[in-house]
DNA sequence: ACCAATAGATTAACCATGTTAGTCTAAAAA
DNA sequence: TTTTTAGACTAACATGGTTAATCTATTGGT
């Protein structure tokens, strides 16, 4: 039985098969993300290691590779992803509002995303890698484009646009970090700090008594601020 | 030669000794700690490492745990050093200085530290585990109450004290925060969004039109807000 | 000066994670 | 049906944290 005896021989090369080596599963970059995006929320974004995605999808880490290029392009799709559900929220908390409250409500809904998806937000927010990576960069946009849209439409002129959105996100973003790293002693109140956070920074921008005549660009394009 | 001999078989048991297996070296608590303060600002916070400060000292890992409990306790003691290093650099920032003034020398402060020392103040900034840890919480309050301190003399009534305080520190470590993390796109103009931030706070504070009577602690005291 | 105890370094060993290389096979394509 | 390929796998290695057991220079007592 030459045939057998080869079988044998190349089997016993490798003879601890699992039930189902080799089966495909059915993964793809999509199913890589989004398991990693539960557990980043569940579990924390430190949590999002290349082992325990595999684990929760039942599969061996070097299979992830197939799909997505490492832990650091796995954290990469989860920033884009991250990104793009914040910029979602702050696009429909700002729909059909204007002026100071749609400020209110971009803020409410910035506070509430953290809230809920504390490891997306964490994601959202990761320092940026250098170097151009257009699809990272476009996502991020995205998610500012709210801030500087509803700025745009509260009067806030060109000239003074760029520094006003860092301004607000500034604000949201460091309440909401301190919040979420309880940085914060004394845990009274919390809403109410908030509440006058956004109220100081609506009035802040609503003033906007300094102008120095810079070089505003006119359109909102979806460019990082 | 017996004496020879037994020192061989000694040795036999254990014969890759480095040059000076056992030698102290002279390490303490403060050593490490500074050696990786050290890694942190040079090649960021995440390059600290037990490997790192060991290879840094010339030592191996397990030896650092006598003086330092675990990259835990490692991190944590750093978290102090560089909160208690912000803290001083805001203390000094604020002398002899008053109102407004105060108030933009100590932003100026505060951003300077983060450039100068990036690691010091990701590390001052990290998310604060739960449990009551005293040496850890007294410094990060430490840090905080300079901004408590300027507010109070800026006149900021006792009641409006712990939102105002939430709200300048969210501002400058979001600012700060998305500064370093590479998030503002365009490179451009940061100081000149920096000083407008820190005005329109600024105009945000002195302002204070809403009370709320709310029950303020009369003291500034060392606690975190 | 000697001797015992200790502090502080060491190696060894283990676990977890990331990564690459090579292998195998179910599924897709020819 | 045969061939190719995509997608799973094991094996092996590197790095990092941690514990245990060991050794010895230093320290402190006699």
């Amino acid at each position: 039985m030459p045939q057998a005896r080869e079988r044998i021989q190349t089997k016993t090369l490798n003879d601890r098969w699992g039930p189902r080596m080799g089966r495909r599963v059915g993964l793809t970059q999509e199913t890589v993300v989004a398991a990693a995006a539960r557990i980043a929320d569940e579990d924390g974004l430190d949590a999002v290691t290349l082992a325990a995605v595999a684990g929760r999808l039942g599969v061996r880490s070097p299979s992830l590779y197939a799909h997505v290029d490492g832990l650091a392009g796995l954290r990469r799709q989860l920033t884009i992803l991250a990104a793009t559900a914040l910029a979602d929220e702050l696009r429909a908390a700002r729909h059909r509002r204007h002026g100071a409250l749609a400020l209110h409500s971009l803020a409410s809904a910035y506070r509430s995303f953290a809230s809920n998806h504390p490891g997306w937000y964490a994601a959202s927010q990761q320092a940026v890698p250098p170097g151009k990576d257009d699809a990272l960069y476009r996502a991020l946009a995205e998610s500012v484009l709210p801030v500087m849209e509803t700025l745009a439409e509260m009067g806030v002129p060109p000239a003074d646009l760029l520094h006003q959105t860092r301004a607000v996100r500034s604000a949201l973003h460091g309440f909401v970090s301190l919040e979420r790293g309880n940085s914060f002693g004394m845990s009274v109140d919390f809403d109410e700090s908030f509440r006058r956070l956004v109220e100081l920074v609506t009035r802040g921008v609503m003033g906007t008594p300094q102008a120095s005549a810079g070089s505003g660009q006119g359109s909102t394009a979806a460019t990082r601020t």
